[in-house]
DNA sequence: ATTAAATTGTTAAAATATTATCATTTCGAA
DNA sequence: TTCGAAATGATAATATTTTAACAATTTAAT
């Protein structure tokens, strides 16, 4: 059933979001059975390209009948992770990061913001939403204390380097 | 000098912003030469790679010398079309139309909004620094008389593929 | 119960993209 | 001025990605 290789490329790895976001949008529509042909008219890809790049996580399909989509969707949740929580950081507490950190709509996706960092002594104590701004020279105390999935970098350009250097330092899966 | 071929692929294509951004930073540090070599150690590509990238448009560089910072930038700032003016609009004034719409610093990479849309009565007719939010029927009617290159989506999900249509309707050049 | 149509998963072929190689050119030191 | 080191641009080799083809299986109609 499923394949023995365990490589998957990069390619295919960025396609699948996509095929996510296809499919929850037309469960929502009340479709429940799907062929790659048809997922390959609606999304602009081949349907040879569509059936090869889920076979690599395992033959979901059915000869004669196509995609269960509902069952489909699941499996692109658990390969994409989408069923697990992620906490994240915003480095930079200005225009951008206020707006992120004031835009709710994270959460129901999983991602729980947990802290803000700026050196603007100004900045530093308030809360956005309940989520604090720290001084950025807490940053690797906070990352040490709290688990840090992901951070997420909303400063000017000539500060993102060194920020970056220092998350990379703390082993932060993620920098967006 | 320059090669025959007109076509550069999407893999190309997608690696070249980030050349601009690295040879900008480069040349605020004052870095006035660069060879391929230097490049692809750090940006993590090989240098072969940057070399056959950039062969594409031309033969930018000089053999025994490498490629002259400044001159390169301006070479990319030419093909990714950072010199231009574009015209956009923002269907969608909820909260990331409007911070979108509050955030100035589009307007220096060339960058103006023109014009928010939205359904919410309540929205129509207000500004946000001086951008006007229109009713959404009027859109179709906006970028007949306006010229608009782009048009940025920040509405619920559901709706975007309606958007997406009557905007490709309008012949608008990108879709974000 | 048969059969035709539809569809998958897999394998093979074709197309693209990346990397290595190398002749040629330029720089810069002796 | 000569020579070696450094570098490009082009070409060739390798690797990856995409597409096509097809046997096997399932559905559904007659």
């Amino acid at each position: 059933m499923s394949k023995a290789s365990n490589y998957v490329s990069e390619a295919v790895m960025r396609r699948l979001p996509k095929y996510y976001r296809y499919l929850d949008d037309l469960e929502k529509g009340g479709v429940e059975r799907l062929s790659s042909k048809e997922l390959s008219r609606r999304m602009g890809l081949t349907a040879s390209q569509i059936r090869q790049d889920l076979n690599c996580f395992g033959g979901f399909g059915q000869q004669g009948y196509g995609y269960n989509v509902s069952e489909l969707k699941k499996e692109l949740i658990k390969i994409l992770g989408l069923d697990k929580k992620y906490n994240l950081i915003i480095v930079g507490a200005g225009n951008i990061g206020q707006a992120l950190a004031n835009y709710g709509a994270f959460e129901k996706e999983g991602f729980f913001i947990n802290a803000l960092f700026d050196t603007n002594p100004k900045l530093i104590g308030m809360s956005i939403r309940g989520i604090k701004i720290y001084d950025l020279d807490y940053l690797e105390g906070h990352i040490g204390d709290n688990p840090t999935d992901i951070a997420i970098i909303a400063t000017p350009r000539e500060r993102a380097q060194e920020i970056t250097d220092r998350l990379i330092a703390c082993d932060i899966k993620g920098i967006w």
